[in-house]
DNA sequence: GTCATGCGCAACCACGTGGTTGCATTCCAT
DNA sequence: ATGGAATGCAACCACGTGGTTGCGCATGAC
């Protein structure tokens, strides 16, 4: 149950660069305040339709599937079809591996202070 | 000492929405591959030059200038002028707050779940 | 002084993106 | 069967963005 929220599964140290490749889409689909709040949305209340969405919003319906298309492009969302209804509902799966992009560059940058650290002691 | 990546400092429930307009561009920054490289080249070797940095990509060096400023507008970097250089550093606050949005609305969700549960079990 | 290095600024270009409007389509309800 | 609701598709537009080239300006090295 629940996320997978803990162990950041290291890649640390060697896959970083390679795995920066994958996360840039995921990060780019966040970088946007009218996706952000969708995925709030859409994490708070379960599954939503496109109308339900837009109700919230004071753009249009289409600019709420243009939106929701990227989302699903970089796999934040994932639609379930339901007779002429369309429900969207939030994927966990790539903001844990977002999140844990940003640990293994907060990991990096702690590991340089502490060798400068150690380099300024050794002196 | 190190960067405090502990303790989300949990603005979870209420400051979401609110949060999420000062972090967007935090991720919107980083939603590049090119900007992801330039902080983890940071991040692992501490200030760099422009020049230094351009070495390491194949685009040009007004490319990177142009990233860097980007990455300096929303926070993720910040540069020392040192004689006719000028060096970019890592700064590590703005990646700790997008760390923390990703955690709260990683909560959220699970926070849904458990609710979708609990509803469940009461049948 | 002179020269090369490191950088900034500005123009330019192709392309992506956020947003709109209009119309066609599908499907539930009456 | 007919109407309305929910959606899809396509064209269009303004603007942002990633990238280039060209030139000018400082500053450290000789």
């Amino acid at each position: 149950m629940a996320s997978p929220r803990s162990q950041p599964s290291a890649p640390g140290k060697s896959g970083l660069r390679a795995s920066l490749k994958k996360v840039s889409p995921v990060f780019a689909a966040l970088g946007d305040e009218t996706r952000l709040r969708i995925i709030a949305a859409l994490c708070a209340g379960g599954a939503r339709s496109i109308a339900q969405l837009t109700a919230d919003t004071t753009i249009t319906r289409q600019a709420v599937t243009k939106h929701l298309h990227v989302l699903a492009e970089a796999g934040l969302v994932r639609d379930v079809k339901q007779g002429r209804e369309r429900r969207w509902e939030f994927e966990p799966s790539k903001v844990e591996q977002a999140r844990r992009s940003l640990d293994a560059i907060s990991r990096r940058w702690d590991e340089a202070l502490a060798r400068l650290k150690a380099c300024v002691e050794a002196e």
